[in-house]
DNA sequence: GATTAGCACTCTCAGCCTGAGAGTGCTAAC
DNA sequence: GTTAGCACTCTCAGGCTGAGAGTGCTAATC
């Protein structure tokens, strides 16, 4: 529907107004930027954007400001699509080569990478096998009818319950156990588990429930929450310098299943997402801009990674960060699980 | 140096300074609460009250502000230590006995209710051992020359780490060394540990070595960061209304050693400690009142729990809240290890 | 027909003023 | 020692104003 000058024009108010946070008039734009037009033209042109509702006025004698349907246009087809530089991704990875090779260290490092990138909020789920497999079990006797019951998942990723047994059993007999099921389980998922057809004694059947529950209980609900940083970020933004217009960001990531509603709706796999505004589902965040991406192995094992800002945020920057940082992420990943 | 008046004066305008937040008059003494003197007395005592620096003016007209040898005074002297009422005792414990008897679960309910009961941001970290002793130890084999090293230490904390061997070893040799290990080290501190004087191989050397650095490091900078609920609870307070002043706070709780520098300089054992605005080290906390306690088993696991609020924060119920939490995490955890 | 100069119009915003209100300190009387 | 009375000071909300920014419309120009 627009034409190439209209659509130029688009870009440079969206450009502007990132910048400034300012409403950008028609004198500014023929000022700033070589379209070769006056602004009475560009008035006009602005007239017709306006009309089409990508932009609006906040009130008759100020510049225009674009709408959510301006920016979605800008990011589906005006944005450049830009790397971030070169030495910036080298400094990335040297980052992550300093810490430990450690899945926690790196998950927090992308947090504050990222946030320090984009100057908003960054989060980073742990990543979560889309079939756990069992890795290695082992079971430690604590004392009389209890064990420890540790797993060691595909996710190179620990996991731990003590566990009540119907039956007194030492170390010794413990130890046989876990032999035989590491024998027979090992490299399965929990469903080819359940259908085993080994024959179980009572107290390996309950051991065996156990180790499926932990193994499926960390695939609903991940214990573990996602990393957040540059919280207050927010606050340096002039559309929440009011504590009351951040406050109710804030609150959203003080409670984890808010938290959690916000960062599901990426459907594994999925590349790039960008919400906008009034297209987040939580009524909370209408007056923020989502930037999701999936990371690690397609299939296999999978993580979120994102930044939560203002509507009138960089978007391009924004994009570019998440997705090096997702592709950063896919190879730490698959490095430790390749 | 104060009489008796002056002091029931100063109370009245600390507590009516914080629950208004605006300064006080001598009217307003008069009218609200029956000392039964006129305004005008009351001007004299407040113009004493003031030459002693307890109260100050924000401008001649204005009534009068607590100052922070005020509050200091008012924490020490004046404030009654009133308890938390019984019933919202009782309905605290009922949310601790709900959730699984985890400490974990249990550290981040305590945040959450805390910050919940002070409207305030609190904070609460992992308990440490003082002298953290193993209780069991495990060697689980992943692949030629890396094992994995679990320790079981008498906080009932799990600690794991991969660890590169000199020498390829099986299962079997792994479990043998263990089972060794076990026998000569269950009951042990680090310092018993080093003061062994059993026989060991390279290759026990190598893994002693980790064991010995994994427990301590735990020591020193704890790896788990603090439970920290209520973040945006500054956001609400009038003094931190606009976003430039609640910055610096935000900030704080962002950089885990600025955090970890205000939770440290409470001793071990230190009952409970109320630091007042520019008391604080960090310049950063100039303007926040922290209350801290220590919760555990004295001599032997210890952590802290707190809170951070404006320097004009109700001191009895926080100073309460405080002590009550910090009374229900000690039983808590000495249920654990009792 | 598209573009542009000119112009009247609209709206915001910072700055200024003003009167009401709150609170004080001082003085003199009790 | 206490208090009533009073002059004084300072803040704050509200109203007013002029400057400034930006628009839409009209008519002239390319």
């Amino acid at each position: 529907m627009l034409t190439k000058r209209e659509e130029d024009i688009l870009k440079v108010i969206i450009g502007e107004y990132i910048a400034t946070a300012a409403p950008v008039g028609s004198e500014t734009i023929a000022r700033k930027y070589p379209l070769d037009i006056s602004p009475a033209t560009i008035r006009n042109e602005m007239a017709h954007l306006e009309g089409e509702g990508y932009i609006t006025q906040p009130h008759p004698s100020a510049g225009r400001i674009p709408s959510e349907k301006g920016y979605r246009h800008y990011v589906e087809t005006l944005m450049d699509n830009v790397e971030l530089p070169p030495s910036e991704q080298r400094l990335i990875r040297h980052q992550f080569y300093q810490v430990a090779s450690e899945l926690e260290q790196w998950l927090g490092l992308a947090a504050t990478i990222l946030s320090q990138l984009v100057r908003n909020i960054a989060m980073v789920t742990w990543p979560r096998a889309v079939k756990p497999r069992l890795k290695h079990l082992e079971l430690v006797s604590l004392r009389e009818f209890h064990a420890l019951l540790v797993l060691i998942l595909e996710e190179a990723r620990l996991r731990q319950q003590v566990i009540t047994l119907d039956k007194a059993m030492s170390q010794e007999e413990l130890s046989t156990m876990a032999r035989r099921l590491n024998t027979a389980f090992i490299g399965l998922t929990t469903s080819q588990i359940r259908g085993t057809t080994l024959a179980l004694s009572p107290v390996e059947e309950q051991v065996v429930a156990a180790l499926v529950r932990m193994m499926e209980t960390g695939e609903e609900r991940e214990g573990k929450e996602p990393y957040v940083s540059g919280l207050h970020y927010i606050l340096g933004q002039p559309e929440f310098a009011s504590a009351e217009k951040a406050l109710p960001i804030m609150e959203v990531f003080e409670q984890k299943n808010v938290l959690r509603s916000i960062l599901l709706p990426l459907p594994v796999g999925e590349g790039l997402r960008v919400v906008i505004g009034r297209e987040n589902r939580e009524e909370m965040m209408h007056h923020c801009t989502v930037v999701l991406s999936c990371y690690g192995l397609p299939g296999e094992i999978s993580g979120v990674i994102g930044v939560v800002g203002p509507i009138r945020m960089h978007y391009e920057r924004t994009v570019s960060a998440v997705r090096f940082l997702s592709t950063t992420m896919s190879e730490l990943v698959s490095g430790l699980y390749g």
